[in-house]
DNA sequence: CCACGATACGGAGGGTCCCTCCGTTTAGCA
DNA sequence: TGCTAAACGGAGGGACCCTCCGTATCGTGG
């Protein structure tokens, strides 16, 4: 018998082509404005290969936002290792946040919505950013800087809620850093 | 000539009873799980004399949450008229804010999204929540007790924001209440 | 009471989605 | 080179929002 196990090379190829190709175009244009059809169209495959490769236009998503996101705890590291006062670090990470999440249009809510929820396409990227908030969360408690009620979800949800308002109204960075700052004092106060 | 320039009996039955229909769903179910032909046959009218009616599923949806939006101001008055501290009387203005915001699964989120957008369908009802809000911080301002960069506009936001992630997660009142303190701490610090 | 015209009704169908199904093509081992 | 498992591609199903237009109804002037 002749069982192929791996890939073959031309689906590697347009696995590869269409998670490209969808990044860009999501980065651009947002979840809602990209058909599948246009997708494929773009990638040059037919639309069947598409949904042979991702199953739905959430994971295709979910892949073409991949990358960026493990680079999220890298982000968490720096920015609790700077020097400054709880306050700044603090805030210095939930920018970081903010930036992360409203880099690709329309991922900070989807992402946000998916927080609770275990069968979420997201599921996975969700525990990627609530284990890094609860990395700052353990940093800064264990210096006494937070009140003792705050979690990680909590957290998420916070910041979440900050970003996927930003990223919809297309939000300045300095009201983004405004609105920041009345989370992290509420965080920090008490 | 015959001009009837009244509305014809049929119609303002039609569009009460579609208004009514279409608030109940939207309440039961959130608005993009009611499609505008389930409205119509609920309704017991045709589909082009909803959209006679009104123009789009947004406007469908502005017109069957407005009974409640017009009390928000009575909510906000009533927050700011009890005895309390400011801290508890500013707590409960947030949690009347997000009770009316997430009576309707989905509203949250779409209102928040359209704060800055004069063309909405909900710009109307936009500007209801900025004057409440800015009522609000005027009142706790004239006390001193509100740092001084806080604006009707990133409250709501803020507000709104929790209010978005809270409808969509359908999380309890305890955890709407630990947020909210948080963003409440966070405005009358400083 | 009736006829007639302005008004309102209803649903077929257009355009756009996401996604499925299956006949056709291709890769790659023996 | 032949053959089979794997991958491809696109027609089309079903749901959605909304438009268009022929049909039915309301309500007034005669």
């Amino acid at each position: 018998m002749k069982v192929v196990n791996p890939l073959r090379a031309d689906a590697v190829r347009n696995r590869e082509r269409i998670a490209d190709i969808a990044r860009q175009l999501f980065r651009e244009k947002g979840y809602d404005a990209v058909s599948m059809d246009e997708v494929a169209k773009t990638a040059g495959v037919g639309i069947g290969t598409l949904y042979r490769h991702f199953p739905t236009k959430e994971a295709l998503y979910d892949a073409a936002i991949q990358a960026w996101v493990e680079t999220v705890n890298a982000a968490a590291e720096k920015s609790l290792a700077s020097e400054g006062a709880p306050r700044d670090r603090l805030l210095a990470w939930f920018e970081a946040y903010v930036e992360f999440l409203t880099r690709h249009k329309g991922a900070a809510w989807r992402i946000t919505s998916a927080l609770g929820d275990d069968d979420s396409p997201f599921a996975a990227k969700c525990r990627t950013y609530l284990n890094a908030n609860q990395r700052v969360i353990d940093t800064l408690a264990s210096e006494g800087a937070l009140r003792a009620d705050v979690d990680a979800m909590q957290l998420c949800r916070l910041v979440g809620g900050v970003a996927a308002v930003v990223d919809n109204s297309e939000l300045a960075p300095d009201a983004a850093r405004s609105m920041l700052a009345v989370v992290a004092d509420g965080v920090l106060a008490g």
